[in-house]
Parts: structure tokens; sequence; C-alpha cells
DNA sequence: CGATCCGTACTCGAAGCGATGACGGTTAGA
DNA sequence: TCTAACCGTCATCGCTTCGAGTACGGATCG
């Protein structure tokens, strides 16, 4: 029980993070020496962010990366959706097939997942990359 | 990009669905042919369960589960912090430990974290066992 | 006493994930 | 024109998690 293994979003957040604060291209060696991985994975998840349209990439010797979007008008939600589409959140499972029972709780479970992930995309939606990347006063969750 | 693999949360909502509809204690084995796996795996969700208080257990040739709840007082966020604790929701990767703006950019993904999973419990909160279990059918126990 | 079921430890196979190497295409600069 | 640097993608490897399955002891009731 340690926890979702996929870590692509962090990754995503961090490269979207280093370049809303750099004026030139950065190319995805210096990338992965910061976020602490390797050049083919960082291009991977690049890859994921740029058919969403949140960056742009050019190859050959002064190449690299660089954002498509405002970072301050950019929630993070957008990011998520770039890396995990509208995949489950919640775990889903294989009820019997012969189970009334059972396929009448997984397809409520399934719908019950929808909602949940609408909230989540809710929540990531009030805080922009801009916000990450400036260092602002901790996020007010008072409740 | 499959998504989750960990199916306990749907599992144990499965499980407290079949036990509240039920008047005499189930045994794991009659569960397991329900959920659609073994029955060593359903006493190790039910284990979780019954650590959090909401079901209890009895060995014995009589023995099975049994919920300790009221169902529909009991929302779903209860089962998922019996199942997840409060392990993250969010991938969480292990920045450079030498890039300062990768280890400041790590602390806001934490606390991003615990704010999504603080929306994902509230909205968990918002269905209960009952509202599940009220159009299932009595459980159709197989020989 | 024996049948039934819980409790738990162990092993096994499958799948996801990230690391790594390799190769071709593309671009800027010498 | 030629070379170096970088992107794009594929294939592969090792690690970890997860669920399935087996096994054995303890507890309970007929």
């Amino acid at each position: 029980m340690a926890g979702p293994t996929n870590t692509q979003f962090a990754v995503a957040v961090h490269l979207m993070t280093l370049l809303s604060a750099a004026d030139a291209p950065l190319a995805s060696p210096a990338l992965a020496g910061s976020v602490g991985t390797n050049p083919v994975h960082v291009r991977r998840v690049l890859g994921r962010l740029r058919e969403a349209g949140l960056v742009t990439s050019r190859p050959g010797v002064a190449g690299g990366w660089q954002v498509a979007v405002d970072p301050a008008a950019t929630g993070l939600d957008r990011v998520w959706r770039a890396v995990h589409g509208d995949e489950p959140v919640l775990g889903v499972h294989d009820a019997h097939p012969d189970c009334a029972a059972g396929q009448r709780i997984q397809a409520d479970l399934v719908a019950l997942d929808r909602d949940v992930l609408a909230a989540l995309e809710e929540r990531l939606a009030a805080t922009t990359i801009a916000d990450l990347g400036a260092r602002v006063p901790p996020l007010v969750l008072p409740s």
C-alpha cells in the first residue's frame, strides 16, 4: 500500500514550472537533471503536454522546449488531463459476470469515479502553474 | 497508462454493500464468489475494514462477517480511509536533492496532494453505503 | 471430536513504471 | 557542406506492486 507509483503528473508539473521560469528553450538533458530522471522520460512526458498544446518543441542544436500558454492562466487540471486523460482515479475491479448485484455496484462505482474525477479536476483548476513557480503563500485550506 | 491497478477500494465498497443487505453473517468464500476474487483476498480487505470498525468477524462453523455501522449513515470516505489511509492520491516523485527549485516544487506538490485528498473524501462522503445498496437485489449464494 | 471458517504467512505470475541504450530525423553554426 | 546537439521513437531490462493461490494454525459450534 505505497500509494500510486505513477509520478508523471508530478514530473509534468515540475517541468511546466521550470519551463515557465525560463526565457530560452530548455533541452531535455538539462530538464532531466533538475527533475531527477532521464532525458527520454522527460521527452515522453513533454510529448503528452505538447499534444495538449501546453508546450512546444524544436529539434536541432539550439532546440529545446518552451511553454505555449500563459502560466498564470493555466490550471493544473490541464496538466492532469494531458497526462492521465480521463482514466479512472479510483480503482475498478471486474465483478463476477453472473452476479447481478456485482454488475449493479460496478456500474455505480464507475459513475462515482467520474464524479470524483470532476471534483479532483475542479480542485486542481484552482491552482495555476504560476502559483507554483512564484513563491506564493501556501494554499488556503482552513476547513 | 491503464489507470490505477489497486482495486481494493472497489472491492471494499462491493463487500460493504453485500454485507449491509444481508441478515445473517456471510462467509468469505461466498463473498469471494460474488466479488470475483478469492477468499483470502476478501479476508485481507475485510481485515482493514474491521480495523476501522466498519465490520465484525467471527470464526467457527457459523461464522462470517457483518456490518458494524449504519449503512445509511456511513459515507464512502470511511471506506476509503480504511483501505488507503492518508496515502497520496497524486503521484509523488523524488526531485534532485541539489535542485532548490525542485525541492520547493515538491513541497508544494505534497501540500496540493493533501488538499486534493480532502476534496476527494468530501465527495465520497456525499455517498453512503445505503445509497449503493438500495437498488441491489439479494445475494445469490454460489453453491 | 470434527467440520467450518477466520487469520496470517508465504510463494507465484502478471502488469505498470521508470531507466537505459540505440537509431534516424532535424536544425544551427563552423 | 559538414558536424554537433537535440528531438522522436522504439526495444529492452530491472524493480515494485498487486492479486491469485496454497498452506497451516486457531477458534467456534454441532
